[in-house]
DNA sequence: TTATCTGCAAACATTTTGCAGCGAG
DNA sequence: CTCGCTGCAAAATGTTTGCAGATAA
């Protein structure tokens, strides 16, 4: 079993704690920008630097999950499982729902091995429009 | 059936037949920047801005395949076959194999689907390592 | 001839880094 | 008191755009 990494140096910092605060309330992944954004619009002053950094360390920690839009901005979103998995993400809302498929892993594993490929790693996420938009 | 998009003007320059030249002499994918230097390093000389802008419209025709790598740059190829189609890229040396997935399609719709999702597109790469490189 | 194409320079957008000061422990 | 955290300003990157001149057709 792997065990998660022991996130180094941690202060309890006012800038930390809005931070983490925002993305437990969000169901949606944010980019640093609007996540700086949302922050100052609620009154809660985090420099943008901070941002960038404090969410590199959440990810670093697997505590978000990242991913990257259309445009190859980087997205976070608070991590519901630490385990592996890939998202289901709606094009209108950004709502995305956390998808496991040993399915997915299976056919990845084997079409690799099937052209002598070895060491796999994928990537894979699904785009859609969730009910409530549709 | 889909027919390829009727490619709107394209003339027939010096600097667009050397892109697509190095393109097609290419199994790995390159990065406008990296396709700039080649073709510099080849003695042909094409502006940057003209690598860029031929990318991006070959793209449009599908004429190349664009995915983006680790760090968010974009990474074009041509591509083998016009249709709908993944990559399995090895992390070594950069070649990669065009790989159709019926059974990638079917989960992406059944998951999506379970899910209440609607209208679905999905991106999926495969990384490893190729025999030659492993 | 003329509408495209080219390429330089400048603009852009996102992310990173240098560094002086702040503040949690 | 210390050392990590913060945030401004500036740098770094990758990509796009404005525009004047070159050039296929």
């Amino acid at each position: 079993m792997m065990q998660e990494p022991a996130l180094s140096p941690v202060r309890a910092t006012r800038q930390r704690a809005a931070i983490e605060n925002a993305l437990e309330r969000s169901r949606v992944f944010m980019s640093a920008q609007e996540l700086h954004q949302e922050l100052k619009g609620s009154g809660r002053r985090v420099g943008l630097t901070t941002v960038y950094r404090t969410l590199q360390s959440l990810a670093d920690a697997s505590r978000v999950d990242v991913l990257r839009n259309e445009n190859g901005e980087l997205m976070y979103r608070r991590c519901e499982s630490r385990r592996h998995h890939h998202h289901l993400v709606c094009t209108s809302c950004g709502k995305s729902v956390e998808i496991a498929s040993d399915q997915l892993e299976t056919w990845a594993d084997q079409t690799a091995r099937r052209h002598g490929f070895t060491a796999v790693k994928h990537v894979a996420e699904v785009y859609g429009l969730c009910s409530a938009c549709s």
